[in-house]
DNA sequence: ACTGGCACTCAACGTCCCGGAGTGCCAGAA
DNA sequence: TTCTGGCACTCCGGGACGTTGAGTGCCAGT
């Protein structure tokens, strides 16, 4: 049905369509590919692809550009990976170093994908389910407010403050001491479970400011970081073209959304753990994005939950993308791994 | 020179543009608002306030619009404040609750601000100038990677990863008991002091590792959290108009920017600190910033270095924005007060 | 199975024209 | 003096119209 000249066409017109960003001609297609037959043979050629669904007209005599199918069809059959530059992988190489903690990592990993795609990017912080705790520290701030602070052995710290009227500081101190001897060299969730019991050794002078404690450390064990998600390269969103209350706004807010966006990375990255996931336009759940592709891969030592990848147009240079988020995903994994 | 009408007229011109966004003319101005004189009159002043430099004409046969100086004229004598509408107020008192650290109270008012400004807002994090030094941990993540973390009196959690090759647990053990003992208390400037000299005390074995940490430890102390700035409510931006390349685009990429968004907080602060500053269109440095407005008010109980504001086009609603921004201003300042 | 040719379509662009909102100015009224 | 009504003038915005050219679909011929 489809026969290699087509799969030619399809991508001659995909890749045009993606550097001019206007509906191609069977004319400029021979000319600028080596296509060795006529305008009219690409005709029909381009007609079958419209009937099967990888291309449309915006009007009559109009030349055709892909539908979200069409590039679908790229994605998994066409396109070859594009390696990236020399220059390029410099940059992945140095921008990385000098990280000081996790945060930085991230805010780095991120704004070096939006450079190098020249488009949005977005991180998630990475899983730390393996972490066991190495440190909580309890620390008064005022009469009647607490600071919590958990430290765990992947360097994540994650902190909450408390509010303890009439707290001692006498008592902070036995808890802090209780709570590093249970809790130190534990996972999560083993701490979560040797909290349970905790409340009992206090006297009922002092539950209620014990039970505090417990709980604020229960939601402080409970709270992912990988919930968490970081952007950058917005501005990169003028590139979609001058249509701008209808096609950048809903974007724009979907990325003030941390909910959307994590929701938008577990989806990819559901479908096929360990690898690159596209999801081209309407293949996107939510309504905001059905003129947006994604890019996304999970990253990190366990072939981990996290996802990291891009947003743009579906009217996107796949290959290039794909390569660059494949390229540093596999990168901050091994950074994140080896310190 | 100027009589209290041309003063109406020019309020009535900014606030019917500000509504309209579009050029008013003689007419429109005298019905819309109780003006008791013809539209020729109103021609007349209208001509004196544009000889003053106070209005422009986009061309010959349009309504008139204020330029920059016309908006500083409004801002400084003639708009009246326009109080908070009651959810309003309801909603900046309900926001803040719960919020469980430093974090999270300035996601929280960043985001209420852009809310109910309907515009882009920042936030410079809290300085802590006059905080001290509650505890300090030292943390080994792996045979050759140290976590330093530092906690201060007023809540803040600052960390760092530091390269240790063949650090020993017992050494990290004594310095973490020293740097303790030496800090706790201190301010970060005393406690940069003490540092000075601590390296003394250990044997030339120990030497290179006590100085990475210490070296660390004031990399931390130097640290300025101030030097981070929050954004909220970039979608907002969209209702700058459709003329997206030219106007968006440039705010955009200033927006990612936090040493230019701390330069513009600085600057706009530094002018009268402890109350709002307003900097409209040409009168801000950066040139991103020319057909855009800044509403600016510094917070914290000690007058602080701190700024907040919104980021809008020069057409704003300045009475409803001043007010929000220094309602907003006073009660974060308390809450970080009282706690 | 491909090609050249041809009639057809239709967005984009430029031109022209007109209506209307708005101005500036002036002579007369308050 | 200060305001007003009147009037000629300007010029943007939008609709109508014709032209252009890229592109298509189809068919007969190789």
């Amino acid at each position: 049905m489809l026969d290699d000249r087509k799969l030619d066409v399809l991508k001659a017109i995909v890749t045009d369509y993606v550097s001019s960003k206007e509906p191609v001609g069977s004319k400029a297609l021979v000319e600028r590919h080596g296509l060795r037959v006529s305008p009219a043979t690409v005709r029909n050629d381009m007609a079958v692809l419209e009937e099967e669904g990888y291309i449309t007209h915006p009007h009559t005599s109009a030349g055709r550009i892909p539908t979200d199918k069409g590039y679908r069809l790229f994605v998994d059959r066409i396109a070859t990976v594009k390696p990236l530059s020399a220059p390029e992988r410099r940059a992945i190489m140095s921008f990385m170093n000098g990280a000081v903690d996790i945060d930085d990592i991230v805010t780095r990993t991120v704004r070096l994908l939006a450079q190098i795609t020249h488009q949005v990017a977005i991180m998630q912080y990475p899983v730390v389910s393996s972490a066991s705790i190495r440190h909580l520290e309890l620390v008064g701030l005022s009469t009647d407010r607490v600071l919590i602070v958990l430290i765990t052995s992947s360097g994540s710290v994650e902190q909450r403050t408390l509010e303890l009227p009439g707290y001692t500081e006498e008592l902070l101190m036995r808890l802090r001491g209780r709570l590093n001897q249970l809790l130190i060299g534990r996972t999560p969730a083993e701490a979560a479970d040797l909290l349970s019991g905790l409340l009992e050794e206090f006297e009922s002078m002092d539950r209620s400011t014990a039970a505090s404690v417990i709980a604020g450390v229960l939601e402080i064990l409970a709270t992912d970081p990988s919930a968490r998600v970081m952007v950058a390269g917005v501005p990169n969103l003028t590139r979609y073209g001058p249509n701008l209350q209808t096609s950048i706004q809903p974007v724009l807010e979907a990325l003030e959304e941390q909910v959307v966006l994590l929701r938008l990375l577990g989806d990819a990255t559901a479908e096929s753990p360990g690898d690159l996931t596209v999801r081209i336009g309407s293949e996107n759940a939510d309504e905001n994005f059905q003129s947006t592709s994604l890019v996304v891969s999970t990253y990190g030592d366990d072939g981990g939950r996290s996802g990291l990848g891009v947003v743009g147009p579906t009217l996107m240079d796949y290959p290039s993308t794909m390569a660059a988020v494949r390229a540093i995903a596999r990168y901050v994994g091994r950074f994140l791994a080896e310190g």
